[in-house]
DNA sequence: CCCGCGTCTGGACGACCGTCAAGACTTTCT
DNA sequence: AGAAAGTCTTGACGGTCGTCCAGACGCGGG
């Protein structure tokens, strides 16, 4: 029979696939969509790659899954600096560090995401929660700048759809120069920034 | 024997390799990296799978060349607009045409390339090509932004890494919003360049 | 105890992949 | 004309892919 508490067995099934996710996250953003098989993510989990077609339905149900989860953990990033700052400097710095830190970090992370929201241009069965998830992005930046506004005491010149679309565009370059290995992607990211984003809030 | 005169021969390999190179670079477009076989792209030039390794030593080869084409084509999109704009809007406005006719004209090359710029995160053979069409889009915008601070007698307030990164981010938001069907896609870009654009030269 | 169910394994399936080689066809030179 | 070189087709190769399934395993209830 199955469990005797079905509030349970759900539990049990959602952590289970939950532990899957983790190991195709972990997977996809080492690998890359194109290269990631069902395979390579069960040798990166306890399991055999049978279970996969157990707790999900097909390949697609189970990288919006990850993308789901994966979510949850990015668009909270810069909360923390924009709750704990006083001044609108400490809020640029705040900002500035924890960008940096996850640029040079996380980099497999993020070059995974940009390689998923390129996927929802060709599979439209991605673009729904690639989209729900640049929303929240976009809201996380958008909490950035009207904070830093207030402290300042200026008001956004732009919307923060565009200002989000902005800060995307110079964190991809410097992605891109991270991945390729030079050293001052984090330092010239910083100086993009704060060349920017003066600019665009004053 | 080989043909009499040896140039001819370069320019005939050199035609078809072109040739290939084109229906490569259509099939991208359409089915996007991960979904490209080989087969695929010769179905859609008038010869068979095997002459693609007659003309390329392997896959990463092909698309190697075909992103060196695409390149040329690319990285002129707005000189026109330049050359014969005579005033500060005048070059705006052509910017702005050459830019959301080629987003709405174009949309299916356009994810390619950054589906591209995305598979060299990944893997370091596209590495390099990535790198110099980034270089050579960059230097078309810095002629833009430079031609634009000339015409309105200001000064870009921004370097041209800067600038190209925040336009690209800004066409990439654009992009998913039309793929996704939206149809103010091309109205809000605008938009938001023109938000952004003189906050940036001023 | 053993039965039944949830869970998981590991192999098999057909399809497709990149690559390659044997040979047919075409063109060009002697 | 005959030979040779260039060009293209065809089919096959080993491999990997997503998917599916028969059966093994563990475990709680009869």
């Amino acid at each position: 029979m199955g469990p005797a508490v079905e509030g349970r067995a759900v539990d049990k099934v959602a952590q289970r696939r939950s532990e899957l996710a983790a190991a195709a996250l972990e997977t996809l953003a080492e690998l890359g969509y194109a290269r990631t098989g069902l395979r390579d993510i069960a040798a990166r989990s306890e399991f055999s790659h049978g279970v996969l077609h157990y707790y999900f339905r097909d390949k697609v149900e189970l990288i919006t899954h990850c993308v789901r989860e994966y979510k949850a953990r990015c668009a909270t990033r810069y909360d923390e600096a924009v709750a704990t700052a006083t001044t609108a400097e400490e809020l640029v710095a705040g900002f500035l560090r924890e960008q940096t830190a996850t640029l040079t970090g996380e980099p497999r992370m993020h070059r995974l995401w940009y390689d998923l929201r390129n996927q929802s241009m060709f599979e439209p069965a991605f673009r729904a929660d690639v989209a729900e998830i640049d929303l929240l992005l976009e809201r996380m930046v958008g909490r950035v700048v009207s904070r830093y506004a207030e402290l300042s005491g200026t008001r956004p010149r732009v919307s923060s759809t565009a200002f989000y679309a902005v800060l995307d565009g110079l964190f991809q370059q410097a992605l891109l120069r991270q991945l390729a290995g030079d050293p001052e992607a984090a330092a010239s990211l910083r100086a993009a920034v704060q060349e920017v984003l003066p600019q665009l809030v004053h």
